[in-house]
DNA sequence: TTGACACTGAAGCATTTACTTAACTATTGC
DNA sequence: GCAATAGTTAAGTAAATGCTTCAGTGTCAA
């Protein structure tokens, strides 16, 4: 469920925005209250309440309300999902890379 | 110039969209030209490379045109950066955690 | 040199995004 | 109970995004 398509979709689009990275980042650093979480912010509560139901949709936080607080905190596996996605492609391609140099040598060795 | 903020911004919204994490998947398995690229993807050509332009500039994808083909390449140096973004908020996190597990673990033995 | 090929760029358009404000609900502390 | 606190929800809006089509520009091959 992870490694559903759709999810990592949501994943990278909740990490493309600025705010929401930064959000992510002080969330990092331990669990927040929405307040918490919109002070450094320059913009209203309500935006950051949307922010964060995105975050939230993505899987990348997870929230839960005592009382009127709501608190949030990091979920790391998703992070490790996105972190697995690009980590993934690089391989693949320094693989690749290494094969080509390996085989560039050999042919040298041979000339 | 790699944690470069402003670089960041760019990979991240390059990777945030679906056809374009397509292209970059297609170009870790090895260069492509831009219609090899376009070429699973249900856009027009023109639309593929407005895509390319953005890898481009977000640092993710290196191009050369030779003659009239463009050929392009991962570049794995912009990858690692996005991939250690999300890394180090992740092991902050954990960390966290683990210094927390230690603590309750503790305060348990002193109980 | 002519036609096909591989892009490129500009203009336009529909949708989505990132906000805002304002009105509202549920808790809490006095 | 009542005011302050913490958050939620809806509606509206301006700008950004992801396309499209169409009219190019170079390059290559016959």
């Amino acid at each position: 469920m992870l490694h559903d398509p759709a999810q990592l979709d949501l994943m990278f689009q909740a990490l493309a925005d600025p705010a929401r990275r930064q959000m992510v980042d002080r969330l990092s650093r331990g669990p927040a209250s929405v307040s918490q979480l919109a002070e450094p912010l320059a913009m209203s509560l309500s935006a950051v309440v949307q922010h964060l139901n995105l975050l939230e949709a993505s899987g990348l936080v997870r929230t839960q309300k005592v009382g009127r607080v709501r608190t949030c905190q990091i979920e790391p596996k998703a992070l490790r999902a996105a972190e697995h996605w690009i980590n993934e492609r690089r391989l693949v391609w320094e693989r690749r890379l290494d094969r080509l140099g390996d085989f560039l040598a050999e042919t040298k060795d041979k000339s």
